[in-house]
RNA sequence: AGCCUCAUAGUGUAAUGGUAACACCCCGGAUUUUGAUUCCGUUAUUCUAGGUUCGAGCCCUAGUGAGGCUACCA
C-alpha cells in the first residue's frame, strides 16, 4: 500500500509554521459535531484531519478535541452522540479525556452576551423573523436599521434577562449583535445571536429558554477550550469575519484561528444529513447502519476496514477546491486492504451440480487449499470434496466463445485445490436451462500440473454438495443512479436503484459455519464479503453481505 | 446583481519563479490453481487574454467558469 505523499496540506503548512514561529507551542483541534445524525465518510475526512494534526503533533503536545455542537435541542438525541463516539473510535481516534458539550458553555455564553450589551454591541429584537428579512436588505442594496436597534443599554439588560426567564414565547425576540447592517457580507448585518426555544435539551434539560446560534457559540466554544486552529468546511468562509468579530468582542481567554477547507463529495453519494435522515425515516432503507448508506456505522456492517477509509481520506487530500471525487477512489483502497488482509474462502452464489463420474479412480475426502494465495502466514484450511459438486452457473457454457477458459463439454477446468476434471456431458430443465453436468477427474492431477495434451486455463471455485451449508449473501450496488444525487434536489428519491440489494442463497464451505460477525473473506472471482453483525443469528444461515465486487475488466468486455 | 473563495489529464492531488508529476479510472501486454493480486506499457493535463521576468502552473490585471452567502440551522 503506497503511502501518500508527504507533501504537507496547506492547513498543515500553516500550523506548522505557527509552530515554527513560535506563534503557539502546540496545536489544538476539535472535531465540533452536532449530534442531530450518524456521522457519514464527509465527516471522515473531517475526522482524520483533525485527529490527525493532533497525532503528528503529538511530541508538542498537541490534542483533538471531542467536542458536540448541541446548540439546538430540537434536532439533538442522545442516540447520535454515543453513535458519533463509536465511529470516531472506529476510525481509530481517541479523545482522551477532551469530551466535551457545548451545551456546558451555556452560562459562559449567557455573561458574553451580557458582555456585549454592556459594550452597546447587542441588542434585543422585537420583529418578526419575516420583518428581520425584509429589513436585512439583500446582496446589492443595504438593510434598514431595526427601531429596537438603539434600546437604551438597561432595558437591553432587563428585556435579555427575561429571555431567559422563559417570559417571552418563542419568535417574540431575539438578541441581535450590532454590527454593519450595510456590509456586503450578510452575516455581518447584525447577526442574531440569541433565539427563544422552550424545547427540552438532551444534556440542560429545561433549564434554558435561549439557546445561542452557531455564529456566536462556535468562537466562543473554540476560544475557551484553547483550540489553535479551528479547522471547518468551505461553506463557512463567510463566517470567518464573524467569527473574528465575537472571539474579538467578547471576554475570551484565547484567540483560535478559523481555516475552511473543502468537503468530501463523492460520485453516486448523498452526503447531506436531510436526505440521509429521509431515505431512514422514510425506510427507504433499514437505518442509519444500512450498508448502502455512506454512513461510517453503514460501512462498518458493510465490512469496510476503518485503516482503509482513513487511508482514503489521506489519499484525497486538504485542498480549498471544491470537487467531486470518484468512488472508485475509495472502493480502490477498500480493495487494497481487503486484498491484503482477507482470507479467501469459497462460495457459490449461483449453484449448478457437478457429478464426477469416475470419482472411485481417486476418491479424495478433502483437500488443502491455501487461505491466501500471496502470504503464506495465514496457512491452509481442509475443505471436504466427494463426488457432487455446485459450481458456479456462469462456470459452464454450453457453446463457449472464443475467450472463454472455463468448463465446456469436452473441456477441461481445474477445480481449485483439487483435480483437474473434463466435462462429458450435461442435462437441461424443462426451461432449457443446466440442470446437471456430468464430468470425470483426471487421476493424478492435484497439486500437479496439466498433463500433456490437457488444456486447462482456468481454476474454478466450488463447493463441496455433500457438506455445504447455505449462506444468505446481500449483494449491494448503488443506492443512487446518478453520479450526483445530492445535485438532484427535489426529485433525489427518484433516483434510487431498484435493484440496490439482491438477496441470494450462496452454497459455501463447511468453514464459514459459525464465523464470528465482523470476518471478513473474499469468494473467488465474486468479491469480499464480510459476515453481518446484526443479522448474524446463530444456529442459522450465516449472512453475508459484500464490501465491493472484485476489479473485473473481463465482465465489462463481455467475456461471459 | 454585490461580496468571499476556487480553477493542473476523465477523477483526486503534487511541483523554493527553472525539464509538469503521482494515484485512481480506462486501454494493451506478461505472469497467475481467483479472468483477482503482481509486473510492464499506452493515451491524456496547467480555463482565456494581456502584463512583469532571461524564464510563469506559480506573481500582477482583466475576463470566463464553478462553489458559497440574503435561517430565530449547523
Amino acid at each position: 500500500m503506497s503511502d501518500p505523499s508527504p507533501k504537507l496540506d496547506f492547513i498543515r503548512e500553516i500550523i506548522a509554521d505557527d509552530l515554527a514561529t513560535g506563534k503557539h507551542a502546540t496545536t489544538i483541534t476539535r472535531f465540533p459535531p452536532e449530534p442531530n445524525g450518524y456521522l457519514h465518510i464527509g465527516h471522515a475526512k473531517s475526522i482524520c484531519l483533525n485527529f490527525g494534526v493532533a497525532r503528528e503533533n503529538a511530541a508538542s503536545g498537541a490534542k483533538c478535541h471531542l467536542r458536540f455542537d448541541d446548540t439546538n435541542p430540537e434536532k439533538e438525541e442522545t442516540e447520535y452522540v454515543e453513535s458519533i463516539k463509536a465511529d470516531v473510535q472506529w476510525l481509530g481516534f481517541d479523545w482522551g479525556s477532551d469530551l466535551y458539550f457545548a451545551s456546558n458553555y451555556f452560562e459562559f455564553f449567557y455573561d458574553c452576551a451580557v458582555h456585549l450589551i454592556r459594550q452597546g454591541l447587542a441588542y434585543v429584537e422585537q420583529q418578526s423573523a419575516e420583518e428581520m428579512r425584509l429589513n436585512r436588505g439583500n446582496l446589492t442594496t443595504p438593510g434598514t436599521p431595526s427601531p429596537f436597534r438603539d434600546r437604551p443599554l438597561e432595558e437591553n439588560l432587563e428585556l435579555f434577562a427575561k429571555m431567559r426567564a422563559g417570559d417571552f414565547k418563542e419568535g417574540e425576540c431575539v438578541l441581535r449583535a450590532k454590527i454593519d447592517l450595510a456590509s456586503p457580507n450578510m452575516n455581518l448585518r447584525d447577526p442574531v445571536l440569541y433565539r427563544i426555544m422552550h424545547a427540552h435539551h438532551h444534556n440542560t434539560g429545561d433549564a434554558w429558554h435561549i439557546y445561542p446560534m452557531y455564529d456566536f457559540a462556535h468562537p466562543l466554544e473554540d476560544a475557551l477550550e484553547h483550540i489553535t486552529h479551528s479547522l471547518c468546511t468551505l461553506e463557512f468562509e463567510n463566517h470567518r469575519p464573524l467569527y473574528d468579530w465575537v472571539i474579538n468582542h467578547c471576554p475570551v481567554p484565547s484567540k483560535p484561528r478559523q481555516i475552511e477547507f473543502a468537503r468530501l463529495n463523492l460520485t453516486y453519494t448523498v452526503m447531506s444529513k436531510r436526505k440521509l435522515l429521509q431515505l431512514v425515516q422514510e425506510g427507504r432503507v433499514g437505518g442509519w447502519d444500512d450498508p448502502r448508506l455512506p454512513t461510517l456505522s453503514g460501512m462498518r456492517r458493510r465490512g469496510y476496514p476503518p485503516e482503509a477509509i482513513v487511508h482514503f481520506c489521506k489519499r484525497v487530500g486538504i485542498t480549498k477546491f471544491n470537487g467531486t471525487t470518484d468512488v472508485a477512489l475509495l472502493e480502490f483502497d477498500i480493495r487494497d486492504h481487503l486484498n491484503a488482509s482477507a482470507p479467501r474462502r469459497m462460495a457459490v452464489l449461483d449453484p449448478v451440480k457437478v457429478v464426477l463420474e469416475n470419482w472411485s479412480a481417486e476418491p479424495l475426502s478433502h483437500v488443502e487449499v491455501a487461505n491466501h494465495p500471496q502470504d503464506v502466514s495465514l496457512g491452509e484450511r481442509r475443505i471436504p470434496i466427494s463426488n457432487e459438486v455446485w459450481i458456479e452457473r456462469e462456470d459452464f457454457m454450453e457453446e463457449p466463445e472464443k475467450k472463454f477458459f472455463r468448463l465446456g463439454p469436452d473441456r477441461y477446468v481445474r477445480l481449485k485445490g483439487g483435480h483437474i476434471i473434463r466435462c462429458t456431458g450435461f442435462e437441461k430443465d424443462a426451461d432449457g436451462n443446466i440442470s446437471l453436468i456430468r464430468a470425470e477427474i483426471l487421476p493424478g492431477t492435484v497439486g500437479a500440473d496439466s498433463p500433456e495434451g490437457v488444456v486447462c486455463k482456468a481454476a474454478i471455485h466450488w463447493a463441496d454438495a455433500a457438506t455445504a451449508i447455505e449462506a444468505e449473501v446481500r449483494i449491494y450496488d448503488r443506492l443512487f443512479t446518478v453520479e450526483d444525487p445530492d445535485g438532484v434536489e427535489e426529485g433525489f428519491l427518484s433516483v434510487i436503484n431498484p435493484d440496490s440489494l439482491k438477496v441470494l442463497t450462496a452454497r459455501v464451505e463447511p468453514s464459514l459455519a459459525d464465523v464470528e460477525p465482523g470476518f471478513s473473506c473474499q469468494f473467488d472471482r465474486v468479491g469480499y464479503f464480510v459476515a453481518d453483525a446484526l443479522d448474524h443469528q446463530p444456529g442459522s444461515k450465516p449472512v453475508f453481505n459484500r464490501t465491493v465486487a472484485l476489479k473485473d475488466s473481463w465482465v465489462k468486455k463481455g467475456g461471459r
